[in-house]
DNA sequence: AGTCAAATTATCGTATACAAAAATAAGATG
DNA sequence: CATCTTATTTTTGTATACGATAATTTGACT
């Protein structure tokens, strides 16, 4: 836990509104959330600015700041961008991928592997997750890597439920293993097609998950 | 401009990094800053945290912020990232695009061909920006859009001197007339692997420019 | 003289105070 | 009774003040 009072509130923030505790188009009021979290205006301020910064919240000039939960619309656009840079991970990531970066990336397939068998969904979130945080170091490119990670972070809330989607596991551990084998052979638009069919897929999932929770209300 | 004292002091402090005023790895004093854009420290670290979360600057706890002027390996990196979503926005546009999108598409870029016969390199750059703007909302994926939109804004001051370079603005505009083609015909491979090698190309002649500034110190 | 420790200084992070602008409420006028 | 104007109140945006932590300097001891 950071040490900064700023850093708090904005993760306690960036909770509710995944939890939904806070909702979409509901107003930000500074001195609520400094009494909610203990803190003055000024840590809440800040907090604020970075949700706008991270797209979680619109400010209003001086008419304040409002939680902009993402719509379902959205959530399907930002897949299509994220399934088109994880595209782009793996196909530079073919062509430039080091000896040790392969061992590792097989490594942590393994992992993901051994989690399946061990019916633990929360360690095969948190293996996938090293997955592809190793493609990302491949890719030999920084700043693609962090824009990458930004928008996972983003999707990741939503993420986690998908992963419960019956069946979803041992079939996106096949798309890893192809994935493994097209980056090994050098082959970028395969493994770029790949990739990014193996997030859209997970957009797809996304979509019915959606689709039963709205059966349910 | 912003009657908010903090964007003031955003803006300010992004233009002299982008100019150069400001070198990488300078420490960003709160009181300096304050003192030189006549305000307070508050509306200077609300300006600071917008600027971590541009990625122009870097904050340490404890120790402050410090410029972060993308050096030439990340600039290289960005315009790789840059020609995919380009490419992605004229792939879905291909897809997507509506008449009137694609009627105000072609009057766009006739404004560049006129800006050409003008020899105004300034309406150019503003005529071409409105081009790929046309895109943007033709793509049909406002999450994409935006994020273009923001890389684009990051690369913009270094783009600005690229189009200066000699004979790059006709071959622009046929390049342009191309990818209009593409997507008028519906084919979004073509629109899409025209419009990467399109900004991939201003990546190579920025990477020319460099050498050139290089070679005159 | 060199090194370690304590005190000092500077700067960050937070709290509070104040000013300006907008929303709301109240009152007057047609 | 409706509407416009004006006063009040709420809230944002900025300034200033204060406490805590890290960097620096000074001094003592080996």
């Amino acid at each position: 836990m950071s040490s900064r009072a700023a850093n708090r509130v904005f993760q306690g923030i960036e909770e509710q509104i995944a939890t939904g505790q806070l909702k979409d188009g509901e107003k930000l009021d500074e001195i609520s959330l400094a009494e909610r979290f203990s803190v003055s205006r000024t840590p809440v301020r800040e907090a604020l600015l970075q949700l706008v910064g991270s797209g979680l919240a619109t400010q209003i000039p001086k008419r304040g700041c409002f939680v902009r939960a993402p719509s379902f619309k959205e959530m399907i656009e930002m897949f299509e961008v994220m399934s088109e840079l994880e595209g782009l991970c793996a196909r530079l990531a073919a062509r430039r991928i080091t000896d040790e970066q392969l061992a590792r990336l097989k490594a942590t397939n393994a992992g993901c592997e051994q989690a399946i068998a061990e019916g633990d969904s929360d360690l095969y979130y948190a293996t996938n997750v090293d997955f592809h945080e190793c493609i990302y170091e491949a890719c030999g490119n920084q700043f693609l890597a962090n824009e990458t990670r930004r928008l996972r972070r983003r999707l990741q809330s939503f993420r986690r439920l998908q992963l419960r989607v019956r069946g979803r596991m041992p079939q996106s551990l096949t798309e890893h293993y192809k994935i493994i084998e097209a980056i090994e052979a050098g082959q970028a638009e395969v493994a770029d097609e790949l990739s990014r069919v193996h997030v859209m897929i997970q957009g797809e999932r996304f979509n019915d998950l959606l689709m039963h929770m709205e059966t349910l209300q």
